[in-house]
RNA sequence: CGCGGGGUGGAGCAGCUCGGUAGCUCGUCGGGCUCAUAACCCGAAGGUCAUAGGUUCAAAUCCUGUCCCCGCAA
């Protein structure tokens, strides 16, 4: 099938290698370059890389909204456009312009977690499971008619990293699946249920400091779900320190934000019910490494306290 | 040219301000001690101080270029 694509993050540049395997992409839509990271130079999107490796015609809008754009893109007679991690909204007019309309790849199992950071916020609630959702656009946030779901277990040392590279490859073959069932007319759209939705807000920087007065519980499931971004911190002594991965204590507790023990497997510090032992650990302009390590550059003993 | 920190035995760091014998913790190897240990004691190996120049009697240390790593901000 003839095919426009839409995407921007590592996470779509996997949905794009898999159709280049199977089907015709006529145009690549992603977002423009933009200065940042250090230096602030140009950087280009993961899926301009791939589509720059693969010879494909690259086009970067900065909106969908104006005729001129929407021109273009009717012009290429697509049969779908598929919509991943995209970041730009689609207005009606062109959700109307290809002739099967837009798939989007959604990493939740919705209608649970609509919304920018489905992976993360699964992980930071606790769920036992998520997956990838193919789903018909409208012009709703991840409101449109479902077509196709797989599950993926959550493991409970998940972190957002491992998480998205799974999703990824699930994403990749559900979209494929689902082209193959568009093409046998064999795709049966599902209404998602408006009273099951939840929403999965974009992470703030904000949210990324520790509040040891919290659950330790709830603290570690942040810590996995922040790795690795944005990354959970806490500052001891003026320094602020990133922390990489830590373990729940269960049978702890203390002052929140105490440090009541430490040894070679890491820094023990209460929280508001139990406590959570960082394993590993980053000081600003060094690597992250464990705690042994870190504690050999920057001593930390019982009593002292976290902020 | 967004701001800033850093590259020193295998790992993590100190030393640099004020040039003059390469230092600490851990690991490794050998030996000792112990019922036992992520324990302790004794000893040993291991470093072109990122790289290329410059200044100097003398550079890890001062100056300049290059490469690489990282924090902030976006």
């Amino acid at each position: 099938m003839k095919i426009i694509f839409a995407g921007t993050p590592q996470f779509a540049a996997s949905a794009l290698a898999a159709l280049h395997q199977e089907h015709q992409i006529v145009a690549v839509l992603t977002q423009p370059d933009r200065p940042a990271g250090r230096g602030m130079q140009l950087a280009v999107s993961a899926v301009k890389q791939l589509a720059l490796q693969y010879k494909l015609p690259v086009s970067q809008p900065s909106t969908l909204k104006n005729e001129e754009v929407q021109r273009e893109i009717a012009a290429l007679d697509a049969d779908v456009m598929v919509v991943a991690a995209y970041g730009l909204i689609l207005p009606k007019a062109v959700l109307q312009l290809p002739r099967h309309g837009c798939l989007n790849i959604h990493a939740s199992l919705l209608p649970r977690w609509r919304g920018a950071a489905p992976i993360q916020r699964a992980i930071q609630a606790g769920d036992a499971e998520t997956g990838i959702t193919i789903m018909q656009m409208d012009e709703g946030l991840d409101t449109g008619a479902m077509l196709l779901q797989h599950s993926c277990p959550i493991a409970g040392n998940e972190t957002a990293q491992t998480l998205h590279d799974k999703l990824a490859i699930i994403g990749a073959s559900s979209i494929l699946e689902a082209l193959r069932m568009l093409q046998a007319d064999r795709l049966l759209p599902v209404r998602q249920d408006d009273n099951e939705a939840c929403y999965a807000t974009k992470l703030l920087k904000s949210e990324a400091r520790i509040d040891w007065r919290q659950d330790a519980q709830l603290i570690e499931r942040t810590v996995r779900a922040f790795n690795p971004f944005p990354v959970c911190y806490a500052d001891m002594n003026g320094t602020t320190i990133k922390i990489w991965q830590a373990a729940l204590c269960p049978d702890l507790r203390g002052d929140p934000g105490k440090v009541i023990a430490t040894d070679k497997r890491g820094i023990t510090v209460a929280c508001g019910t139990a406590a959570l032992r960082l394993e590993e650990l980053q000081r600003p302009g060094g690597k992250a490494q464990p705690a042994a390590q870190f504690m050999q550059a920057m001593p930390v003993k019982a009593g002292d306290s976290f902020v």
